[in-house]
RNA sequence: GGGAGAGUUCCCGAGUGGCCAAUGGGGGCAGACUGUAAAUCUGUUGCGUUUCGCUUCGAUGGUUCGAAUCCAUCCUCUCCCA
């Protein structure tokens, strides 16, 4: 359950409050795809690191190790120790950005898992049951991710198909979720707004979708190689039909500047797999810019990551040393250097929601929206 | 002492008369990454006044219009036999 408690022009201050604890908002969610943060980062470690939500994949967990052994080991909390809010991404996404190979029919999608091949066939009912065995707190609805750009016919076309699947996943969900051994009871269930770059099919959808009387709503299909002012836009025309009263969430978002973008467009809820890959690839999010640890310039700087830092990296470790790490292909380096970028990206949560509290979060926007994004 | 083979750009290694500043790896340098098929992918890696010029394939000398490539001598290394 949302509760709005402060507002600064569109930006929301809140909390969600759900079985498994709840949720200060706006707030972040560490992604971790296959049960695990990659990089090499446990459920503790996430607990160290000021994470309040872990993202699952429904999709590859269902592949590997299956959700129903997951389920006959009592679901994914007790399988991570992960005790707070798991929300799991519905395998719309993968739908769309695995294989060319997808055939999309009323009923589901049939594709081709990435790792032996086989087909696969997914659709709403398959998704939320996949889901219910997993036992996540929330549950995304199944949607279809147009790509961008995409023809205006096809779009229309694929929002109402994902409406009519949105009913088919309330219906389902209902019905799991009343089932005896349901392992979470509980389970909410997002529903995801659609409508690729078209603002008018974008609100017709949302006004769809916001009737139904979901537990949250999701802004789907973006960050997918839009110009951010487009993505930014289209936040902006879909906001007014979000309910006031339900939690949002921008899904695959993004850097540090678009959460600060978002958070002022009225988005609650973000997840981005960025600042784990960026951080095993090497970029580093300082509250100066970003930084590439592998450059030649920091083999002999011995300051932090981050002066003002205060993850276990930052304080133990310097530059010259998570380089070497680096050079060295040791998997410490990875996992201090992802570490570092999840703590970094709660903080910044931290920091937002401490500005909108002291109703500051427009100086805070202003002086970090560019800043944070910018290499250095 | 006798015999065989090898020395190529930062490293390994391909090339055995012109299309060679020289394949490919590695390493180095840099870039990309937004509901994670991603510890991945891309670019670059002799010098310069850069549609061209210069220097470079162990060293020196030679053959040739032209040599990393052929010849001679020398140096170094490896292996085999004594």
């Amino acid at each position: 359950m949302y509760q709005l408690l402060k507002n600064e022009n569109t930006a929301r201050r809140g909390t969600f409050t759900t079985v498994h604890g709840t949720i200060q908002t706006p707030a972040f969610m560490n992604v971790a795809t296959a049960a695990a943060i990659k990089g090499g980062l446990s459920a503790f470690d996430l607990q160290d690191n000021h994470c309040q939500v872990m993202l699952c994949n429904t999709y590859h967990l269902h592949l590997r190790p299956g959700d129903e052994n997951i389920a006959k080991l009592g679901g994914l909390h007790k399988f991570t120790r992960w005790n707070g809010p798991i929300l799991t991404d519905s395998g719309g996404f993968q739908v769309f950005s695995l294989s060319k190979l997808r055939k999309i029919t009323e009923e589901g999608v049939a594709f081709q898992s990435h790792l032996d091949g086989h087909r696969i066939f997914m659709g709403p009912e398959e998704s939320m049951r996949i889901q219910a065995n997993l036992g996540s707190t929330i549950a995304m609805a199944f949607d279809e991710c147009v790509e961008n750009p995409a023809e205006y016919s096809y779009s229309k076309a694929s929002c109402e198909r994902t409406v009519r699947w949105l009913a088919r996943c309330q219906a389902e969900m209902n019905l799991l979720k009343a089932k005896e051994n349901a392992i979470n009871p509980h389970q909410l269930l997002f529903g995801i707004n659609q409508g690729c770059c078209f603002s008018d099919l974008r609100i017709e959808h949302m006004k769809q979708i916001a009737a139904m009387n979901l537990d949250g709503y999701a802004i789907g299909g973006l960050a997918v190689g839009e110009p951010k002012e487009e993505m930014y836009e289209i936040i902006s025309d879909v906001e007014p039909y979000l309910p006031k009263e339900k939690i949002r969430y921008l899904m695959g978002v993004g850097t540090p500047g678009n959460i600060l973008e978002s958070v002022r467009r009225g988005v609650d809820l973000f997840d981005c797999v960025m600042p784990s890959r960026n951080a095993r690839h090497g970029h580093l999010n300082t509250w100066h810019g970003i930084i590439n640890i592998k450059n030649a310039k920091y083999a002999l700087d011995e300051s932090p990551i981050d002066d003002d830092c205060d993850c276990d990296c930052c304080k133990n470790f310097s530059r010259a040393y998570l380089r070497h790490l680096f050079k060295a292909d040791e998997m410490l380096g990875m996992r201090l250097a992802v570490m570092h970028n999840l703590h970094f990206y709660n903080t910044l949560m931290e920091k937002i929601r401490a500005a909108l509290d002291a109703g500051t979060f427009d100086d805070f926007y202003r002086q970090n929206v560019d800043l944070l994004d910018t290499r250095i």
